[in-house]
DNA sequence: ACTGAATTGTAACATTTGTTACAATGTGCT
DNA sequence: AGCACATTGTAACAAATGTTACAATTCAGT
């Protein structure tokens, strides 16, 4: 087990490899593993443990009935899994979550989890932190994902991805997985891209884009 | 104080109004009154207080760069308010939070609240519950307006309204609230539901709306 | 360099939703 | 009853996005 990687954790924030030693010394848990684009959990499965990425990338992805796909966000190690559906009313996956790469997991039972929260407030607080967080990421995709056209999408995914002084963006995922991503056709992510530049805003090349009018960018954010 | 009210929050679930009252005598606290209709607080005012309603009810409702507004929810008494803000990250308020009704807060600040949690388990334990239920309502609600069409969404609605026996319903929003809730236009929820009237699934007289066809309103969803 | 697969660009057309404006209906108050 | 106001119904048109299909380009492996 590598302690070092845990204690990157945010469970673990603040701790010691040597803490985390002991602290998993006390408790019942188990490691799996699982290869690249393997399901790890289905929408709907019950949760009943802590999982933590020791090794790997998995992503998340909703399903509508209709069978579309929306990509919800990338979790790499040593980030937790539905830590949000432990406790609460509803213990059960709200994402189907496959591995990306070859992917290892550390499993606590719940009972167990229980048995380490009491043991250690710090640990109690950084979960805390961590299902706030979740709480808070949630609702900026809320606003992300419902409010504005693909236009605006798109220029906004761009200067946060370029942040202050870049002007040169690459994306770091095909125009299919950018459209699961905003929940849109693929053809009208292209479509757009190819609009924004007509207009002057961007000259785009694929993966790459150059930003010519950063001011325009977020003026068609703001107005 | 009413701790009879605050035994039915979902902070102190399992305590009696007596305990409930010995708690609040060892934190600091304070209680606020607001009139209908007045803001609590803006989407990115900082939240470092848990605040908990004694009485009335607020709505928290988003607001895009374009000034569109989406309504998220309604939180009765004894409901929390940005509970899943105090921790993590990002303490500020993701929503507007503003009355609707005559409101009464008790509004116990961040390290007082601490002090709490720390004196007692089981608050802390309800507390987890609270946040973990609202990134589960966040999922839902992310599921919900991102992939539907305006008809889907109203064939959920009203189906969910329904439950499984009654063959009628009364929306207790009006025509517009609903539309902020769905983040859509207005006008686009009377004409959906006029093609769900001349498609024969339901009878739609203003609020009052009558099944006709319920296993064709689901496969609306399910197709 | 060659080949098959993945990715991207693009176009025509259909569908959904938004926008605006106005009429019809209901509601609460005096 | 009558009035002001909120709510609902509706229509015409505009804008955004989806759908489908196919061509062009790039990529990965041999």
């Amino acid at each position: 087990m590598n302690y070092s990687v845990l204690s990157q954790a945010p469970l673990f924030r603040g701790f010691t490899p040597e803490e985390i030693e002991r602290f998993l010394l006390s408790v019942k848990y188990h490691v799996r593993n699982y290869k690249a684009g393997s399901m790890i959990a289905q929408n709907g499965e019950p949760v009943n443990s802590l999982m933590v990425i020791l090794n790997g990338v998995v992503k998340g992805e909703m399903v509508d009935f209709a069978g579309r796909v929306i990509k919800i966000e990338d979790i790499p190690a040593p980030g937790a899994l539905a830590s949000a559906f432990i406790f609460g009313n509803k213990n059960k996956f709200p994402v189907n979550v496959i591995t990306i790469s070859d992917t290892e997991l550390l499993i606590i039972d719940k009972p167990e989890f229980l048995k380490l929260l009491n043991t250690e407030v710090k640990i109690l607080v950084n979960f805390l932190d961590m299902i706030s967080n979740r709480s808070q990421f949630l609702s900026e995709k809320i606003k992300f994902l419902n409010f504005k056209t693909i236009k605006v999408k798109l220029a906004q995914y761009i200067l946060q991805k370029a942040g202050k002084d870049r002007i040169s963006v690459t994306f770091d995922m095909t125009q299919n997985d950018l459209s699961d991503y905003f929940g849109v056709a693929r053809p009208s992510v292209a479509r757009t891209l190819g609009e924004m530049e007509e207009e002057g805003f961007i000259i785009a090349k694929r993966k790459n884009i150059k930003i010519l009018d950063r001011k325009g960018l977020s003026d068609l954010i703001f107005d």
